[in-house]
DNA sequence: ATTGACCTTTGATCCAACTCTAAGGTTTAT
DNA sequence: ATAAACCTTAGAGTTGGATCAAAGGTCAAT
């Protein structure tokens, strides 16, 4: 039975981040000492690193929560529920791709009307094209 | 002289929104009437439009400011610190875009390799590939 | 004079995924 | 016995860009 610390040394996630994750419904301690102190077993080592590979993936925590009710009754869901998670989160990383590849394009427009010199900004190509606003595909919806 | 609520139509932005780049120190109100409202002329008219052209191309506030500030004294700037400011964010982008990318493939590879169908999930190769973590190139940095 | 639309401010809330703090209790080694 | 290293909790703070709420003041038209 480890304790947090160590679940933290043998995953690389901290305690903190462990204890986030639990909160969330991710994971849990198997088992808790007389004083509170949570102790995890090899079950939960596995688990924990199921969250971690699906997270550098790039799947939020709400999907890996999907996913890790799957992982618990694999017999109860089916390949679609696993890929219909994974399609949407495709979708998802396609739709940003596309968002930014506008953001580039015009950018790169801007750079290549601009001569980036030492010259004084008063007619500088960037600063006009801002002030006309006619910039082409100018993408935006989410964060960035 | 418009107030915030007019100057909210003519740009689209709500007066919220106008409220929050004031405080941001984005814009400001050429004058208050005796009430403490606010009173906007054309020429900031065309100040909210140069903040919203530049923040639908994706730049981001703090970015504006500085475009801003060039804006005010174009003299006093070159061309060059308008494209390091450009540049800076084709920088993030195209270093978004690798990443997700990167998930991208991730995602494809995983939805090429198991069948989608109604199989139950106990032999699932995406839930497999998971479990294992042998997953290629998964990349993660910012938030998404 | 009163309605209704507009305006003011400060400060709270949201999202995700942490990250950290405060204030204290436990365990282990010396 | 005591110090170091660990653990506990609830809750606040971070980032960026809004978005909203509360509680009230103002303005134009009727």
């Amino acid at each position: 039975m480890l304790k947090i610390g160590e679940l933290s040394d043998r995953t690389g996630l901290s305690a903190h981040t462990l204890r986030f994750y639990e909160k969330h419904g991710l994971i849990n301690a198997s088992d808790r000492s007389d004083a509170g102190y949570r102790y995890y077993t090899d079950a939960d080592v596995r688990r924990v690193e199921f969250v971690k590979t699906a997270r550098n993936i790039g799947f939020s925590l709400g999907d890996i929560a999907q996913l890790l009710s799957i992982r618990v009754d694999k017999q109860s869901h089916s390949c679609h529920d696993v890929t219909e998670i994974t399609q949407h989160k495709l979708d998802e990383v396609n739709a940003k791709i596309t968002e930014l590849q506008s953001m580039q394009q015009t950018l790169q427009i801007l750079l290549d009307s601009c001569c980036g010199g030492p010259e004084n900004a008063t007619h500088c190509s960037i600063m006009e094209a801002l002030e006309e606003g006619d910039i082409r595909h100018a993408a935006r919806s989410g964060t960035f």
